[in-house]
DNA sequence: AAGAAAATGGGGAAAATACCCGATTTAAAT
DNA sequence: ATTTAAATCGGGTATTTTCCCCATTTTCTT
């Protein structure tokens, strides 16, 4: 009995080709192949199929790969769920694997060493890329790292991130210039920075906020 | 006699298997397959390989495609280039044509196209993609209406994307705080923007600097 | 209820930014 | 050679940003 497998990118050209290029692995079968989640879930239900293994790309349109991952992990508990993306912040790689995922590999990733992940991932359940992939002590220090800023913050970020002043800022918010001061500071502590330049474009680096 | 076709893009698991693809197409031939331009160069002088078409990836470390297009189609200029690659702004685009591309395909581009595709390239020595794909029109409108900088206003603005100050810019680049200032005005106007933050927001935006 | 912690807000000053006025020097065009 | 155009630079000023001081109010803890 062949391995069912799953393939979720929006790139057509790389999923089709990737479900050859497992199907010459003769261990494993793509039973379905979706441009994004909610293909997926129509896909899914409408065939009432269900793949052991889910290869899920990160960046798509419509519903990317973090809100397809919490889907699948809710909906189908034993399916196991492998991310599948291009070179990747760290943000992207701990929320993909909070949300379910047993394995993160980099599209950079030797056919070989794709096998070995998708037979692992069938024996033991998980598989942890090594060397050229992904560091996971480093990972869960950036994590602990990771800035925390609430929701006001958050608004007063999304917000210096535009050609307004900050008087104008704090009246769009209601508050006074010298909160509106407050937030800066402890934002440039957070994010450490000394301008509103180097503010901005940090938290658009962090994906604090979206550009 | 089969058609020889090179790949280059620095995911080997998309390369490795559009190339078995390109090969169950029964007409095509992958000579070489290489992570980026400068791996290519190697390869192509080594064992003097000159596929008739290339298919080369945008976005790569070391040597993007952009350099690689420029690279060979000066020194292989018989060559068939086709830039492959996700969804980018419409500048790549014209860079890339620019750059000797005959054609330009999005990686989401379904195999039957891209076989279509290679068969006119081979035949007619253009492809042009039609309906999901690119807006030749759009394209060259949107020529006319980009933003025309020089080599000292990207260095600038490259450098205003940081948390130096003027000052410290204008020491960096040899000129006075007054010359540094007018880069500044005539930027704020070609961007439609009043303040430093924004200056920097669109002009990676408009990916006239790298975050 | 008392105290600690967090959010909000006020005033002021130095630095940086934004926006004017123009001059000079260099490069290009005719 | 003369004119044009472009790049570089100088001074001055209003606004904005950055960085201090610390007061009040609200929220949470104990």
């Amino acid at each position: 009995m062949k391995i069912t497998i799953g393939i979720i990118d929006d790139h057509v050209l790389f999923s089709r080709s990737l479900s050859l290029m497992l199907k010459s692995f003769n261990d494993y079968d793509v039973v379905v192949e979706a441009q994004n989640g909610k293909d997926l879930q129509e896909k899914l239900l409408r065939n009432n199929i269900v793949p052991s293994i889910m290869l899920i790309d990160v960046n798509m349109p419509v519903m990317n790969g973090l809100e397809t991952a919490k889907w699948l992990s809710t909906h189908y508990p034993q399916m196991k769920l492998v991310a599948l993306s291009m070179n990747d912040g760290d943000k992207v790689i701990i929320d993909m694997i909070k949300a379910g995922c047993c394995s993160y590999l980099l599209k950079e990733t030797h056919p070989d060493e794709l096998e070995k992940a998708l037979q692992e991932i069938n024996s033991k359940g998980y598989y942890n890329a090594d060397a050229s992939n992904i560091n996971f002590r480093r990972l869960l220090n950036s994590e602990k790292e990771a800035v925390q800023i609430n929701e006001r913050e958050k608004t007063f970020l999304q917000y210096a991130c535009s050609d307004m002043t900050y008087r104008e800022i704090a009246a769009l918010m209601s508050l006074s210039e010298r909160t509106i001061d407050g937030y800066r500071e402890t934002l440039f502590g957070k994010l450490k920075v000394q301008s509103r330049v180097g503010l901005a474009l940090e938290a658009i680096r962090k994906g604090l906020v979206e550009l």
